[in-house]
DNA sequence: CTATAATTGGATGTTGATGTCTATTATTGC
DNA sequence: GCAATAATAGACATCAACATCCAATTATAG
């Protein structure tokens, strides 16, 4: 229901919410949340062009968040990416019908305006916060702590 | 949010409902409900594979519901076309988490949860019985009887 | 049995989503 | 200025969704 470009978007930003404010780079991102990197780079930078996040090249460079996790909700996530575009007018062009939709487009417009909500009603904050047993993207919190000692692995061989 | 092939298989039904018992040939369905004829065509035929509705060729044929419209919900024709999938375990395949979902694929189940009792509770009889001022798939509710006198028409040269 | 109506199945084309690769630009530390 | 780091831009590849077309098959009416 949901594109594989909204759910690597999502990945992303909780990945960097949990970091926040520090800045992550794109490789950090794509291995912590198992997103092909090259494509992830794609995804955020449509993320930079809604203002969802900020990027700084260079020498301790990479994506961070504009605002705190508890000022951003999922649907600016989503919205930035790939849009829940509402059924404003008949899909059928009929011109009886214009702003006044028939039942069933009044159904499916009720479906995405409900799941436009719930996205809007949540926060980053929220979703780093909720106890459940699993922690966001990682087998365990320690794991976390792993993720970003790895960088400095020195060649296998 | 939904594939066009959703839109279009909803589209379908809605007519074959308006006009159960009585079967419609693809053609008459594609033309009052604007939808391509030979795409329209494949998405029938998911619809009867998944026993949504039943096909009968030759003369007098066509395509008719299986079930009556109060018996037939909206999710049994979504499903049928492109269904609704859940999140039942980690997208990241991350062992720890198994069926044990984190915050973030929650939150995205949960939004999948609604939409799709959302659609299981609505039957076609309901959306046909809506009282909106739009009729389904018209501008009038009296341009049915004209879409369906049509047929008859003569080579327009 | 024949003509006609209608679905069915397969081949094919088109477009957008997804994914990869490489060269370029900006930033930092020396 | 130079080297290392990291994002950026654009070209390219791949695949599935969407769409079209046509020949084959099946059913009905007469």
């Amino acid at each position: 229901m949901f594109s594989q470009t909204v759910e690597y978007a999502l990945r992303a930003i909780v990945h960097l919410a949990d970091n926040s404010p520090n800045p992550c780079t794109t490789e950090q991102i794509a291995k912590a949340t198992k997103v092909p990197q090259a494509y992830l780079s794609k995804v955020l930078q449509s993320l930079r062009q809604s203002n969802v996040v900020h990027s700084q090249r260079g020498i301790g460079g990479g994506i961070s968040l504009v605002k705190t996790p508890d000022e951003l909700n999922l649907l600016e996530v989503v919205n930035a990416v790939d849009p829940i575009c509402r059924i404003t007018s008949c899909p059928l062009g009929l011109k009886g019908h214009g702003t006044n939709l028939c039942p069933l487009h009044r159904k499916l417009d009720e479906a995405m305006r409900v799941t436009e909500h719930a996205f809007s009603e949540t926060t980053l904050a929220e979703i780093l916060a909720s106890s459940t047993s699993s922690y966001p993207l990682c087998n365990e919190p320690e794991d976390r702590l792993t993720i970003l000692r790895e960088p400095a692995k020195p060649p296998a061989k």
